[in-house]
DNA sequence: GTGTTTGCAAAGTGTTTGCAATTTA
DNA sequence: TAAATTGCAAACACTTTGCAAACAC
């Protein structure tokens, strides 16, 4: 806790990641970071962004999403074949696909489990099991 | 078993989904299922049909598909966002995708399962559960 | 004949890319 | 100032749509 100390916490993750803490990177990771976990596309952050005034184009938001997933900030959950959400929480957890307007939710921790996993074909290692439980009304 | 029996199992197909039997359904029927379990795409299906002589524009075959999957003869998967798959085996059950050529594969059956499935949130149900096992090398 | 289906080409959506200008360290 | 990052606009991949011509019954 020394005075000096001038950094974020976002700040400080990006350099952890070894992403240079750009001002659109700041941006967008306290926008993402900093309201609990969030399910969100390019787009929805990107619009979020220039309503909080700041400016970022789409392609840097796009980019920005890509390096935090490489880094581990952010999962990638496929649940609508058109567009990419990104999730906050990066630990193993499934969701909730409200169909009716496209949004997700965490199923809360570990209510569901997937038993039984089958052995990944030769040649191949299981990378990640995604489960979508799609609602309709 | 009448000796004046035209149809095909196609055709009657078809039929009993309310599809009038037109030249391009017919032939994209037998494409789908006249050889087992399938996932395909709408290029890869269209792509299939020209090599086969079959004329049948790209428009046709997205339409097909999804006139198919209203009547319950296929079976759509999201496992990519990107593109859509659709299943000629509309029972219960899940999938291996390889993230190396965007491939589908069943898992054999009934040897995975869900349990402690999460109550669907007030005012939704439980559309559909898909699980998706992603393969890497 | 009448309503359905098809094919084309255009438009739409979400995403990626090339590259010059800007910013960071 | 050297390397990384950004923004723009164009390109992309996949999908949907509007409408005139062709087809099924």
């Amino acid at each position: 806790m020394t005075s000096t100390r001038h950094f974020s916490l976002a700040m400080d993750r990006l350099r952890n990641a070894g992403l240079r803490p750009t001002r659109q990177r700041l941006a967008l990771a306290k926008l993402l970071f900093e309201a609990g976990d969030r399910h969100i596309t390019a787009e929805q952050l990107h619009s979020e962004a220039l309503q909080a005034n700041i400016r970022v184009s789409l392609a840097t938001v796009y980019n920005t999403l890509h390096q935090f997933t490489e880094a581990g900030l952010l999962r990638e959950i496929v649940a609508d074949s058109g567009r990419s959400y990104f999730d906050t929480n990066t630990s193993d957890h499934h969701h909730f696909y409200f169909e009716k307007n496209g949004m997700l939710m965490d199923i809360p921790n570990h209510e569901m489990v997937v038993n039984g996993l089958p052995n990944p074909p030769a040649g191949t290692r299981i990378a990640r099991i995604e489960v979508v439980v799609r609602l309709a009304e």
